[in-house]
DNA sequence: AGTGAAACTCGCCGTCC
DNA sequence: GGACGGCGAGTTTCACT
């Protein structure tokens, strides 16, 4: 029920690369009609394989040019505080991502913002004013050489 | 010309959470008619600002549970050795994203794997197989504690 | 599971303000 | 720069296989 088949793979490889493909482009790629291609999308969607539908946008043109990468390691490593600092990090607009590591350093955060200006009065005001952060490293980007937007389907 | 009003921001926002939203859905959010809101997304998207629309797919769903990020420098920093990296990295399914870093680390690489043998597997059959590696570090995510999808729009 | 066709809605373009 | 209207195209459903 939950399996794909080769052609459920193919049809999620199309879309994410590209989700404005009409059903019948799909289908004239895909060797089939309409309606199968119209009800295996469905099918991926309702099983929770496509989890939504977005437009892509440069972030350069808006003026998103600085990404930089943080890591942050905790003082204590009390549940308490661990929860405090992951909710805390959901409000920050600059922060695109944020991972729980393991090893020496607890978090890791993916950092946008438009100039060194900013990131200097993210970390100053907004970062490091959570309690409990040992240390705070950051790393900048200086070109970005790949970023598949979509993930490798077997 | 290239400048976005308000009603250009607030669409953008909207489209880069639901790219399924119809022109109609979109004009009633926004308080207009059909055709601005029509002409308003082409040119948003002939001006560079929307690249592309893609489905977004769950990772987990597909296998690909394991997820680390890997820190490479290289030996020498000879021009030719860091665009023979560059080159290789873009070939290697298992790299979502890459980038070139400041500072003492190089390269920074995104990894998304099914299970932590195609890790090893990866690291010693494929990447390490890159000449001029010096060190080379992997630190696994054990929770994704945020990953937005759109970027701040100010 | 797939085919083919019908009904409905939306995207798209022209014209007008 | 936005509103209105018509045609082509896409989506969605159904009866049949």
């Amino acid at each position: 029920m939950d399996a794909l088949d080769d052609i459920d793979k193919r049809l999620l490889r199309l879309l994410q690369a590209d989700a404005k493909l009409t059903t019948k482009e799909l289908a004239a790629q895909l060797n089939l009609t309409l309606s199968p291609i119209y009800e295996r999308i469905r099918r991926l969607e309702n099983l929770g394989y496509i989890k939504q539908y977005v437009a892509v946008l440069d972030k350069a043109m808006l003026g998103q040019s600085i990404m930089a990468f943080c890591q942050v390691s905790m003082r204590y490593h009390d549940k308490a505080f661990i929860n405090k600092f992951e909710e805390e990090v959901q409000k920050l607009e600059e922060v695109q991502e944020c991972y729980h590591m393991a090893g020496q350093v607890d978090f890791l955060l993916k950092i946008h913002v438009g100039s060194l200006g900013e990131y200097h009065d993210f970390v100053k005001n907004k970062l490091s004013q959570i309690e409990n952060i040992g240390v705070l490293n950051s790393t900048f980007v200086l070109k970005e050489i790949k970023h598949d937007l979509g993930y490798h389907i077997a």
